[in-house]
DNA sequence: ACGACACATAAGCACATACTTATGCGATTC
DNA sequence: GAATCGCATAAGTATGTGCTTATGTGTCGT
């Protein structure tokens, strides 16, 4: 199931920290390591579980791999988001917020 | 952290039927186990964790639990997924249909 | 008042998960 | 072509998580 790897991916804290760095910029592994104290193999795991649920994805250049955002599971959030839009409060400023920014 | 709650809450599969369930009409514990296979305990642990994520809420009568959606969780998931914003892909029909939603 | 009911909580157990160290595999450099 | 580098994978381990079987707490019916 494809919402299930992706929150079950974003259930851990260091995979949501790597997913906003990469938010940020797309870089390789070892520069993604950076400041967050974690072994190459972790880091390696996570991104595989990131990549498995669609959140990340890879281009390899040489004997680098650069990892990038995946919009496509950012929309399958959005997705899944939408089918509880009933319940979405109607002045919250959260959601007025996201509103403005959709309506572009 | 309450992203940190959100996602882990929705992380099991059982949580996210009995959200579903839930969206669908609110109900007390009892009536959520019909055709879910579950013991009470494990129904009632369920509950608290996505009580304590806000994405459910209780409101109690007599003996009974009644059970409903809370938009403050949903409303806490559009916020994070709005940081992301500049990833979403213009052209996906999954956002289309979700910006189609949102504007009412 | 007593039992039945709806639900919560406690404790224990089986399994999942996030880490570690070790090793493998290409691509680059010398 | 040998060593090094960037990353992936394997195997083992400690902790987390979801379940179970009691048991507790408050409410209702009789």
């Amino acid at each position: 199931m494809m919402e299930h790897d992706i929150f079950r991916a974003l259930a851990d804290p260091t995979r949501r920290t790597i997913f906003e760095k990469l938010a940020a910029g797309s870089m390789n592994a070892s520069a993604l390591r950076q400041g967050m104290d974690i072994s190459q193999p972790a880091m390696s795991q996570h991104l595989a579980v990131l990549r498995a649920a669609r959140l990340v994805r890879e281009q390899k250049e040489g004997r680098f791999v650069n990892y990038e955002v995946d919009p496509d599971g950012l929309a399958l959030i959005a997705q899944w988001l939408a089918k509880y839009r009933a319940y979405w409060p109607a002045r919250i400023d959260a959601l007025k917020l996201l509103l403005k920014d959709m309506d572009q």
